[in-house]
DNA sequence: AATGAATGAGTCTTCATTCAT
DNA sequence: AATGAATGAAGACTCATTCAT
């Protein structure tokens, strides 16, 4: 990717996660971006491409944050906590790629091809929790189920720390987590 | 409210879910709610305020369904079944407001303020954790995350039923609750 | 005239002076005045219509104004005086009325018409000046032409003291005044 | 100043001459001057913009005219000639400048700071004026009033000339120019 | 590849006017 | 006579997109 593809990209996310979709115009793009307005349109079709492959990206970065460290290493238990808070990590590092992705996970904006497309990223997760129900320390939850309920605990706990409404201190990140595990785990 | 003004909101409500808000004219409201386009400018000064007041009034509803039914009888685990499912069910029910407050519970569009106001509809939540863990029954988990924990799984469920990416039963269901209900109660 | 009408063309004269022709709606008018929107409609048929009332009646004062005070008294010169300083009088004490008459005074808001019904106004000063020409004081100047460069001082002495660039005494008015007459007698 | 600029200024000049402010609307300007509705706001931000820098435009041209041939060669009172003269030329030959500058000098439209800045284009009026005092030939009327005594008798003569209501012949005009004359010289 | 002036369809919003009460 | 909710045409202005350079 280009260094002003690249430039594009980012100003976009800081913009649109500030100020939203309707009150970014492509002029403001551009300026931001330090180039002209003809030129976003040399590396993007439209602003709904523009928006889709912001989408197609950050959906990227989250899943090579899910397949960072030895994954495959220790118990399930101990991979179920990596993977949790390697997620978790990833958004409180970027917070604005984890605006966009709440923003845009669910809006008309992102076409249902990409947004199918990118769901693939969660593989990683639900071949380990598919592993995990084999090897008899997870429960028989449908995996997309146990999957989205995980990443909503995920979600939910970054959230609160990114609005400032708590605090979430490391302690209360394992309480956090320990709630995720207790409630898939067989006891 | 008048037949107008309500008109117009659910109007909005209905073409926003669908479209966005950036593809919803105001035009296009006035036609489909029948009235003409001044007319929606003596119900709301401008469109951000017609989506504020819309948000406003699907968190009121929110907050509606989770005082339904003898909310104090039964013992903590009968009261958080009928807390979860309640929510869940309001949702199911109505799932253009539920999309409708996924997609503005964190934009630019909805003010501070209204979704300060709003907050306070999940009061009676935090009062049954307070209770729950008073009774030696919940784990001392901050209110604000335990219930915004529980709400995330509520959130993933709807998501899930009403994406079709799953049919969530009744069987399914129940596991969802009770993964909530493993990761707050004590063991 | 009814109270309420005549309210109403005092609220325009105060607004449309302050604001200009398009930033006074007639909501505005309506809600200054105390009245409804509707009723400003039963007494003048549009907005156009009020404006054109408006620039009469306000002619109508002026030219009320310089009939005032025993006329025909005095010589020609001390008549030339009264009337001059008739006509200042009557603009310092009312400047709304003198604001919106140079505003609309060459306007298109006024219908061609009614500008020249309300020429006859000034019939006072040409005839007094017809006088004064036969009786060999004023120079043989067309009374048109005379008329008007008299009341050109007029207006522009006015100005200055309205527009607070030049504090106008006494003194001052009496230099104008004599620079007027200056100009039209016969040495 | 482009080429398109320039248009659309004149544009604006004749259409807001004819029709007033409030029934030009900027759809038409772009019309008439043959330029994209958008293309106006390249130029001027807003429609009160455009106005603000017609009319200092326009008070620009007056001021060149008032400069133009040995202005300074000559008798005061041939100089005072010249200066009438010249001014009441430029705007017989410019009709619309001169209806334009009359119906906005004293409008709200045009921006307090605006009016103030293009006031220097009198300034020498003021010069010479102050000259002729000193050399002992004018009276010793503020420098302010006087020119504007002479301004009101020169936008009379304009008037009646452009309106038809009066043929301001060369010798109607040269009773004009002596009114004044007699009216500031030292008898 | 890059620019940015120009486009013009489309948007939100205003406001003169109407009319049922 | 008076009201004011409702209308809808019209306006100022925006902005995604194009294209000549």
């Amino acid at each position: 990717m280009t260094q002003k593809k690249s430039k594009i990209l980012e100003t976009t996310l800081q913009l649109i996660t500030e100020r939203g979709f309707h009150d970014t115009p492509m002029s403001l793009v551009a300026k931001e971006a330090g180039v002209a307005a003809g030129t976003i349109y040399h590396y993007f079709s439209s602003k709904d491409e523009l928006i889709n492959e912001l989408y197609s990206e950050m959906k990227a970065r989250m899943g090579k944050a899910l397949l960072q460290q030895g994954q495959a290493a220790g118990s399930v238990k101990e991979r179920f906590f990596r993977f949790w808070t390697n997620l978790y990590q990833h958004f409180i590092e970027h917070p604005k790629e984890f605006k966009f992705l709440e923003q845009y996970a669910n809006s008309p904006l992102v076409d249902r091809e990409v947004r199918a497309e990118n769901s693939l990223h969660y593989q990683p997760i639900l071949d380990f929790m598919q592993q995990g129900i084999e090897a008899g320390v997870l429960r028989k939850i449908p995996l997309l189920l146990m999957a989205n309920l995980v990443y909503g605990h995920i979600v939910s706990t970054v959230k609160l720390q990114l609005s400032g409404e708590l605090d979430v201190t490391d302690k209360l990140l394992l309480l956090a987590v320990q709630a995720s595990w207790d409630g898939v785990r067989i006891n």
